[in-house]
DNA sequence: GCTCATTTGTTCGTATGTATC
DNA sequence: TGATACATACGAACAAATGAG
């Protein structure tokens, strides 16, 4: 299909941008591919060299491509995408070196769905969810303790999965990989709440101690909620670090 | 001064990028004002309007200019560089609408230096900072209670400043309306604490009550801390909403 | 170690369109 | 209307990195 011009009033080169980046959202160019070189695109569309490297360079500055001088352009992954996406990052003072963190998987299992979180999730109320629940911590010192809710038709048998492959890599790298999900964005709703039995036992404090408590969306591609996560810090030797 | 050729290997286009940003770091091109027109750019430094335009273009993202067709270039200010430098955005849920915050200023005392804080902000010991206390509230329900030490080098005769204007106008453009110091970045340091007796008093909370406390380092251009906050934040209505 | 084809990166120069005043 | 300024698009040439043979 061949670009008009004089026809629309939007630019050629980010016309070809949205259907590149629909190309990579709907999964037909998956996550750390290799898109073809700007000389097919340049054929296909009948336009010039320019017009691809501006589509293309703008898509690297929205994340979606890495470009790599006599390799290619290859679709970025949710580790590519963002430098930082450790949910985590925990200091005792600016400046300091961030920990090394261990996971501590405690269980999977199957839920009902919930009426808050599967509107959260845009899930119809009768759905089901996965409910996995994990500690983090340093050395021997737990931090943070964390529930999250996850469809269970999204992540088919999630609970089958080798339970050490929760406490080898990091959530969001397994879900990329055997789910195909890549992580766009997050939000946060951040609070403080007192300890209640729970917390105070997975994260060996006191009952009543003051927590952080963090709930958190996340996205993939379109704006798709996969992901509702409640996590309780405590923040006595450790802090969470924010930069923005 | 001219660009030679196949010199260096760091391409035009990125030297004169850095050539701008810093004309605009050290204050020479002022955060509103506009900046020469292309055609300046390609005549003095005997380069294509293609090379000045990849490097206003990669200014543009990196947040320091604003180009608009038909007018020109023109530096950005903090409030423009990040539509949202709103330190605190307050939900109750996940995608409510920010409720309007007022602030009410307590005090602004010129204090001694503290080891520490002097450290944060790249100062000697001795230096003398300004201390800003404020509570910010929505309605009549206090929220956040906020302490500021900036150094008084810098903010000259900020307690000579009108109070009322502390209430009426956001802390980051007081400070950049009447010192010239543009906000860049910010880091945090996010915990949870018991309220103490002045904690509790500011906030109408009871002692003891759960806070999310959140120390913040804001930076100018050159990566120059400015100011040290430590924020206390009640969380049972409203909790403090980050996105990223 | 060298050469060659492939692919992206840099730079030039030009022409035309469009927004602003 | 015209002058100014930025935006879009083309096409060409050469540089630099990569990987295969």
């Amino acid at each position: 299909m061949a670009f008009r011009k004089n026809d629309e009033p939007t630019p050629v080169y980010y016309q070809l941008q949205v259907e590149i980046k629909n190309k990579i959202e709907s999964g037909e160019w998956k996550s750390g591919s290799m898109i073809p070189p700007e000389r097919v695109f340049t054929e296909e569309y009948q336009v010039s060299v320019g017009t691809v490297k501006k589509a293309l360079s703008n898509l690297v500055n929205d994340g979606y491509l890495l470009r790599k001088q006599g390799k290619g352009t290859f679709v970025t992954g949710t580790s590519l995408r963002r430098e930082q996406l450790r949910y985590y990052r925990l200091f005792n003072h600016f400046h300091d070196e961030s920990p090394k963190i261990d996971v501590k998987l405690i269980d999977i299992q199957p839920v009902k769905g919930d009426k808050q979180i599967n509107r959260y999730l845009n899930l119809k109320p009768s759905q089901s969810l996965f409910c996995v629940k994990r500690v983090l911590l340093t050395a021997t010192t737990p931090l943070i303790y964390t529930v999250s809710y996850l469809p269970q038709h999204l992540f088919k048998e999630l609970d089958r999965l080798p339970r050490d492959l929760f406490e080898k890599e990091l959530f969001y790298l397994i879900l990329e990989e055997n789910y195909a999900v890549s992580t766009v964005s997050n939000q946060e709703l951040i609070g403080a709440i007192a300890a209640d039995e729970d917390m105070a036992r997975f994260l060996e404090v006191e009952v009543e101690s003051p927590l952080v408590s963090i709930e958190m969306l996340s996205y993939t591609y379109k704006e798709r909620p996969y992901e509702y996560r409640l996590s309780y810090c405590q923040t006595r030797t450790r802090k969470i670090f924010r930069e923005y």
